[in-house]
DNA sequence: CCTTGACCTAAAGTTAGGTTTAGAAATTAC
DNA sequence: GTAATTTCTAAACCTAACTTTAGGTCAAGG
């Protein structure tokens, strides 16, 4: 009951609509780090509530975890995080997204090309695009390519 | 050597850039289908070359496999797809791609907004968007919620 | 004919992002 | 003070989309 004791891991989960294995999941990946009361359980701060917030906004965005991590590791460590801190990692994220748009628009721009000629999977065509990383993850084939021009 | 024999899986993972594998895989999910040489061996059309590399573009766009395999079973089973049928489903993929394409432009417009106040997070946080079915596949947090408006 | 490389199947392994389970200990509620 | 919740850990399980492995078979070149 006192002000500082924090908030229980269950709080947490409700607070931000997390499962509970999901929020220690993510302290296993080193995305948030609890204290432990004299019991041994996991207590967090408010700060917490929207640093999880974060990790949910930043993977709809299509972040990996590894990667919310790094973009975490910008907020201070020594202090609650202040609007401003906020503000800071959240146009790092801003670029990320845009960087995502640019690769969809310019895959719909090429696939206009592709509908006006009929090809889909010609050398020459456009989709052809080795360096697209916005492939959700780790899965997937190398590269696209195609047929011989004639057939 | 005859015109007809078809190619062999090694020749279609080649001409593709698949590996092997994963050609028999979306064998298994019901993508594409060879058939057997006397030896048992699968054999492929030279249209399955284009067949595949529909599937490699559209999983650029994020669609599942199951969802490819519908998006393909509007092919023509009967005859060889042709240019016109091609371009008759690119149709529905350009469709799919500017949905999500506004989904992120969305996001993008919240999180502009969100920026400017230095919230993320709190219940009137634009960013609190449950509707959002863009993300990847089969994982992640149900909704978005947050912190109450004081600390 | 024989060897080598391509191909076959079935099953197990891989990664991301979690969830479920089991059994025990801590907290809270009455 | 006891019963009902929560929480704890560790390990197993889950889906998607593949890859790898193991133990054989087929096909092509010399």
């Amino acid at each position: 009951m006192a002000v500082s004791e924090g908030l229980a891991i269950g709080a947490l989960a409700r607070r931000t609509g997390l499962a509970v294995s999901a929020i220690r999941y993510y302290e296993a990946q080193g995305l948030i780090t609890p204290w432990r009361n004299a019991g041994g359980q996991r207590r967090y701060q408010r700060a917490d509530i929207r640093r999880l917030s974060f990790v949910m906004i930043a993977q709809q965005f299509g972040l990996t975890l590894p990667e919310i991590r790094e973009v975490l590791s910008d907020l201070p460590g020594n202090r609650t995080p202040t609007p401003q801190d906020w503000k800071a990692i959240s146009i790092g994220l801003r670029a990320h997204l845009d960087q995502r748009i640019d690769t969809l628009l310019r895959l719909r721009d090429n696939l206009d090309g592709c509908i006006g000629c009929g090809c889909l999977s010609l050398p020459k065509c456009a989709l052809y695009n080795p360096d697209d990383r916005a492939k959700s993850h780790g899965s997937g084939p190398r590269y696209l390519m195609g047929d011989a021009p004639e057939t």
